[in-house]
DNA sequence: TGATCGCGCCTTTTT
DNA sequence: GGCGCGATCA
């Protein structure tokens, strides 16, 4: 296409102004403070095409830091069109995981970490807790797991050691020694957590000031997208790499920071400005995504929070289509006016895969799930299972792992009964006695067992090892594809799984599918594959190619953009969430997080919330959410009524309280028969029918070209001719 | 050793 | 309404 300078001329006069200052900005840092749908990602994947092609800067010394695995992926993509593949493929792409997985396993002997060393995820992280806390002979519910590793976590992203850590209280003091065994633990095993990856290498580049100027010096330009979302490690790393050449170009939206829970801080937004005097700052303002009535909407909720950089957000796209907010009876009925509401705007000519439902809480999947199910409608499901979470796909991992490191604990004592083979916990609790009195792994134990282990697990561990030591030897000369075929077989793992019910025929297609994938991977070593399997999403792995409305959080939902969105669950409690109520800054994040929601939508927009809901098996009834009373009702057409929340009463008297038959608030129509319109893909017609229906107005128009079609006024663009 | 049952807590969000 | 965990029994 257009590897060169002249076609990257061509590419800046596509970007307005404001962009192209962005893009073109001289070296040094640069931050671009930019609103929802203002091509933020587009700035900075032709930042580094001009870098290359104007600046003549080496692809290699190129570093860019996406969110997710999946927009590296797909800057990685428009920079091969831009740049060619061989250019492309020297960048340095991904996420600051992966970024600083890479650069451990490369560092092994400054850090005297091991280059095998395997990564250990949420789960796998809250086994070594619990290890931990009982080795300790403490009660796990005076500390409770997940607490002492949300603690452990949050130092860790606050580069704060076991040594260090320090709170003053009491149970601060539990927490630093389960820290510091689990630090310990975590080495035994040859293993590194999500969130060491960071910390090892800031920690890493900190000691080591030769290998730091190393990276320095490689890297002449780091460029960082959603900045909003790094925390204190992060940005310690970025300080670190970008400490000699300065040119740091970062792109961030304030009100878009939903991630503060994980130890994302967006006074780095202010620590940059700080540390950097000669920052560049560049807003981007305009909006090329929504219609003007979703922006409106969303600034209306936005701007209730404090200490935030008002952004004038405009679009050249119109007005649009008025919000339609839907009061459901319970989440069954939501669900169905989704399904119901779909299936009317793909009749209109919306795609199902234009349209995306998102919630705050996974949970709330499930009645949506059922909906349509039993519509027999596709969809398709980001997170609540993410793929790599499923218990058969863990089984399946951490054979893998032994197979890479057979002294690896978790992964042993995971599998070593799995399906079982009689050895129980009995057999197990001697093995780890004996594994820590000698001080060595419980693989080496297995070699020479401890004398009072009886007979039959004598006989049952022998068997073991001497399967796991065949397939150690097989790694050698099998591909991952073809070492996962061996585990199953020896195994007999598809006998275990398929157990006739119609899970165990799921969780058998899940293992089908994880090979699969591993034979996609013919080149790379089983240790490449273990980390990208620890460091891959569920939405990495969201495929455009299948027709089917999404099912997502709003936190998934970053970041992404749909013709038709839907918002459910919009009750107090649920968005904002109850765990918020008390803290100023929470309620501030799930207003931003509602403005995410929002602002995903690119024509349409369905508010809806129940009136009952169901919570742990009970069903209450459930308030509006605060944030509906923000957007004005003129966007809502619900200026002439007030919104207004149904008794219990009326709803028992209100025989139509089923989905479809309940209807928003009526407006007026736009179109009447008669009138000449224009549609870009249809062309000049003329209107024979227009009726409204629900918030949507429906016009059949008689098209010179291509004849009758029914189209949603608000979704199609039509265009009113004079005359 | 492994299957079954009752209990408590749970659900905020994920690289 | 479900999952993990501990107690109890075949």
């Amino acid at each position: 296409m257009c590897y060169n300078a002249a076609g990257m001329d061509n590419l800046i006069k596509e970007l307005n102004p404001q962009q192209q200052k962005a893009v073109t900005a001289s070296d040094g840092p640069v931050l671009v403070l930019a609103g929802p749908g203002s091509g933020k990602t587009r700035v900075l994947t032709h930042r580094v095409a001009w870098l290359v092609l104007e600046r003549d800067a080496a692809p290699w010394s190129i570093m860019a830091v996406t969110f997710t695995n999946k927009a590296a992926r797909e800057m990685r993509e428009r920079l091969e069109e831009l740049l060619g593949p061989s250019r492309a493929r020297r960048l340095t792409l991904g996420t600051f995981h992966a970024t600083c997985a890479r650069v451990l396993r490369r560092e092994a002997e400054a850090t005297g970490i091991s280059r095998d060393y395997v990564i250990f995820d949420a789960d796998d992280q809250l086994r070594l807790i619990k290890q931990v806390i009982k080795d300790l002979g403490l009660d796990d519910k005076r500390y409770r797991p997940r607490a002492v590793h949300g603690a452990i976590s949050r130092a860790k992203n606050e580069l704060i050691p076991p040594e260090a850590y320090d709170t003053g209280t009491y149970y601060g003091e539990v927490v630093k020694r389960i820290y510091e065994h689990y630090q310990a633990l975590l080495a035994a095993n040859g293993g590194l957590d999500f969130d060491d990856l960071l910390m090892k290498t800031a920690q890493l580049f900190a000691q080591n000031p030769a290998v730091l100027a190393n990276y320095q010096e490689r890297y002449v330009h780091i460029l960082v997208d959603e900045f909003q979302d790094t925390n204190q490690a992060q940005y310690t790393l970025l300080r670190q790499l970008s400490g000699m050449q300065h040119n740091l170009f970062c792109v961030a939206d304030e009100d878009q920071s939903i991630y503060a829970w994980r130890g994302a801080d967006y006074r780095n937004i202010r620590r940059l400005r700080d540390d950097h005097p000669d920052l560049l700052t560049i807003l981007l303002e305009e909006n090329y995504r929504s219609t003007q009535t979703i922006l409106d909407a969303a600034h209306a909720v936005i701007r209730h929070n404090p200490d935030r950089t008002e952004k004038a957000l405009f679009t050249r796209r119109g007005q649009g289509p008025e919000i339609a907010v839907h009061e459901a009876y319970d989440q069954d009925d939501e669900a169905q006016f989704v399904v119901d509401t779909i299936t009317r705007v793909t009749r209109e000519g919306v795609h199902y895969g234009d349209c995306a439902v998102m919630y705050r809480t996974n949970a709330q999947s499930r009645a949506l799930e059922d909906a349509f199910v039993r519509a027999g409608m596709p969809y398709r499901l980001v997170g609540a299972t993410r793929f790599y979470a499923r218990r058969e796909i863990k089984d399946i991992v951490a054979f893998l792992r032994l197979i890479h490191n057979p002294a690896e604990g978790v992964s042993m004592a995971r599998v070593v009964n799995i399906p079982p083979r009689s050895i129980g916990q009995k057999t197990t609790s001697a093995l780890e006695n004996a594994a820590q009195e000698r001080g060595v792994s419980v693989y080496e134990v297995m070699h020479d067992l401890p004398d009072k282990l009886g007979a039959r697990a004598q006989r049952a561990l022998a068997t073991f090892l001497e399967m796991l030591e065949g397939w150690v030897a097989a790694r050698e000369h099998l591909t991952v594809a073809q070492l996962i075929d061996r585990v199953v077989e020896d195994t007999h793992y598809a006998d275990y799984l398929r157990d006739g019910t119609e899970e165990g025929e799921e969780r058998w297609a899940n293992v089908l599918e994880l090979r699969n994938v591993a034979a996609e991977y013919e080149e790379t070593t089983l240790t490449e594959f273990l980390a990208d399997v620890a460091l891959v999403s569920d939405v990495d792995n969201l495929s455009d190619d299948v027709d089917a409305p999404t099912l997502l959080t709003l936190h998934s939902a970053k970041g992404l953009e749909f013709p038709v969105v839907f918002i459910t669950g919009l009750e107090d409690g649920l968005l904002p969430h109850s765990r918020s109520f008390d803290d100023p800054d929470q309620m501030a994040e799930e207003r931003r997080l509602m403005y995410v929601g929002l602002t995903r939508a690119k024509d349409q927009l369905y508010l809806t919330r129940a009136f009952r809901r169901t919570r742990y098996g009970e069903s209450d009834p459930s308030a509006p959410s605060r944030f509906l009373d923000d957007i004005p009702p003129q966007l809502t057409g619900g200026a002439k009524k007030p919104r207004r929340t149904r008794t219990q009463t009326q709803w028992d008297q209100g025989s139509d309280y089923r989905a479809g038959n309940l209807q928003s608030p009526v407006s007026k129509p736009q179109f009447r028969a008669g009138q000449r319109v224009r549609h870009a893909d249809f062309g000049d017609g003329l209107v024979i029918e227009s009726r409204v229906d629900g918030a949507d107005e429906i016009v059949a128009v008689a098209f010179e070209d291509v004849g009758l079609k029914r189209l949603m006024a608000g979704l199609a663009n039509l265009e009113r001719l004079e005359g």
